[in-house]
DNA sequence: CCCTTAATAGTCATTCAGACTATAAAAGGG
DNA sequence: CCCTTTTATAGTCTGAATGACTATTAAGGG
């Protein structure tokens, strides 16, 4: 079969399904939506939606970002098309081919404010349970992608609101992996690698409470962490 | 719009392209066939078609391959997905979705031998000109993914045949990076790495001619590499 | 006031990568 | 048959990066 012609096609349904992270409490949370009708009627699952004829997957994934959220500004969100989802079967009323993105917000807004239903729910990421279709994958998938970009780019400060102290940076790396990690070696790191971040000059924040006042850093430019901020093995590796 | 409910939705064609990469004299070259019929006749593009009503886009991908390679059995070669075009205006005769796949093979096989038309062609990547579509995006996108994943997983041994020598290995890097890897280093530096190869007992081959004959390795049972195999950085990167 | 908490500064040792030299084992050319 | 070339393999040395620690500073709370 050479390029598109001279064959016939069927027709498919293409929807978006967005994964979207946040972190609260010190916990991976995931925005779930209830399934209001059959099939997995009752069951939750990843908000996502048709394809528009006119907008792109990517178009049509801020556009549902934005619905799902009530954000009313989506633009500076970390959004990153994850793979696309195609098994025959995966909907069982009709042919479905699902591309999938992960998004990163950094302050879990107030969910459902503008929306127009009350099933969106901020869910910690172990907790959430057998999600309809295919989404568990799906959502693994995202996790697993999420954790594995941490070690070489910039992508921890898309958690992270526009001024951060390297103490929530530090956290976000902790959240996400599930590790504990020096923090003076952490900061080292952080600030050695040019462009990760930028001080902003002469803040400081009270942390909410105890402890030495943290200084306060802006996202940088840079996009790729050269060399990487590897995670520690999860068991001793082999020399 | 949550789930897929109460929205009417539109059908869209739903297509594969492959980039298939080999080496060949050492160089990158990519698989391109070429355009028949308008738009965009007489001009080279990715190999590709439609998804058939039962398959999945793996399944669809991996069929393509063998027919365009010729390939009989293809079940071993390195497949992966790089992502999914969806721009509305990326085909000016309708609206296509196309889900487009990466694919490493070892030796560059002789094209159309069993295949139903003689435009396929293995091409140097460097001379790929302009492409159909969106096809010299897709195929950008796909050299990146290649060279960035040569660093962190064990995609290399993809491009080998099931039994090579270090310096084939190395050839591999060099060839996709487009840098000199220092000898001695690269050996160490792969064989301190568990599982990335493992040596065949008790062969060594000629390489062709001059020179020591090289011990023979197989691809080992790794699939990361950690810690990975960075290329040297383009230029001085600061600190 | 002392204790706790958290941020920041620094030290030390080990590991790892880059640059380099040396040796071994083949082919080819006079 | 020696000598050069070529390629594989072994090993050395140095500096950078990291992991494991200790120390100091600046806040809040009893």
């Amino acid at each position: 079969m050479r390029g598109y012609d001279k064959h016939a096609f069927e027709p498919f349904a293409v929807t978006v399904d967005l994964a979207v992270f946040t972190l609260r409490a010190g916990a991976l949370h995931v925005l779930l939506v209830e399934r209001a009708q059959e099939p997995y009627a009752g069951r939750w699952a990843l908000p996502g939606g048709f394809l528009l004829p006119t907008e792109s997957a990517e178009t049509a994934a801020r556009r549902e970002l934005a619905e799902e959220t009530g954000l009313t500004d989506v633009t500076g969100l970390h959004l990153e098309q994850l793979r696309t989802y195609s098994e025959p079967d995966r909907d069982p009323r009709m042919r479905v081919v699902s591309v999938a993105f992960a998004a990163l917000l950094p302050d879990p807004p107030e969910l459902r404010a503008g929306t127009d239903a009350a099933e969106a729910r901020w869910t910690p990421y172990d907790t959430a349970g057998p999600l309809a279709f295919d989404h568990d994958r799906i959502l693994a998938d995202a996790r697993t992608r999420i954790g594995a970009k941490l070690e070489y780019t910039c992508l921890a400060t898309a958690f992270c609101p526009p001024e951060f102290t390297l103490g929530e940076l530090q956290q976000v790396y902790e959240t996400v992996w599930g590790t504990v990690l020096d923090r003076p070696n952490f900061r080292r790191k952080v600030l050695a690698t040019p462009g990760f971040v930028e001080a902003v000059p002469g803040a400081a924040r009270l942390t909410g409470g105890r402890g030495k006042p943290a200084a306060l850093y802006r996202a940088g430019t840079a996009t790729a962490l050269h060399p990487p901020l590897l995670r520690p093995p999860p068991e001793g590796r082999p020399a």
